[in-house]
DNA sequence: TTAGGACTTCAAGCCAACTTGAGGTCAATG
DNA sequence: CATTGACCTCAAGTTGGCTTGAAGTCCTAA
């Protein structure tokens, strides 16, 4: 219906074809992280390369870079670095908060298992119990 | 200095015992989680029961709960409902919730460790093999 | 007497990642 | 010619857990 030349792109079947709301990828583009190829009558005209980039995103965000991580990965390097060399360093970084994670998560699991077999009758005495940190 | 009996605190010393700002404490209150056992002048007269309190919260912040959960921990039960059976309760839901985020983070990991590995040389290979779903 | 310190309230700010809403433009269509 | 629909901008709202700041109260010590 709307694109003539399938290269095209308004930010409607951009947002389409990326899974994403409009205003997800204006608020990317204020972020610096896609950039329409350009503008007619002040709408906003992609390529493919956008829904790809859009792409590259969507697949970094589920790994657990947030966008500001995404920006370093796409313009905090030298403009000569590979790409398997960023990712490589990102994800390198990125694995060691999820070791992080891990272990906190492990500890919260301690302390769940642990305080789910708590006899007391009153919160109080549990408190009381935590504050000389016995129980839990 | 501050307090004449032990037994009645004004906030900065719960704050010292507890380990928190006073403010932590305010906003804390503003939540029905802790309250003081009166008022002086307008000043807030604290017991030992209230650092217990704030323990106790600690505790369950330190296991993963919200402050609304702890609020549901504290008055979301039937009056007669023990200690234990809040925090079993409680505590096996919230180990679901860690189980599901340990399964993220396995995920997350999956991808990091995959793109580790990746050969392009630009961002823009990449990406087009991620809107393929290669890749990655 | 006055300065200090501890306290009070209430509103607003911070972070992330967006969404929502108001108000406006523009082209195609009936 | 008027309406629809897709787009635009900019400001403000959302969630959670606080902190910060301004402006005021009150007591005590020098």
């Amino acid at each position: 219906m709307s694109q003539h030349e399938a290269s095209e792109l308004g930010i409607g079947e951009v947002s389409r074809r990326a899974g994403l709301r409009p205003s997800a990828i204006r608020y990317y583009e204020a972020l610096g992280l896609v950039m329409p190829l350009t503008r007619s009558g002040g709408r906003r005209v992609y390529s493919q390369d956008a829904v790809e980039r859009l792409a590259l995103i969507a697949f970094a965000k589920n790994a657990g870079f947030s966008l500001d991580d995404i920006r370093r990965l796409l313009d905090g390097f030298p403009e000569d670095t590979s790409a398997g060399a960023r990712w490589n360093e990102m994800a390198t970084a990125k694995l060691a908060d999820l070791d992080a994670m891990t272990r906190r998560i492990d500890a919260m699991r301690d302390s769940l298992t642990r305080i789910r077999g708590c006899r007391c009758i009153t919160l109080d005495q549990c408190a009381k119990a935590m504050a000389k940190s016995r129980c839990g």
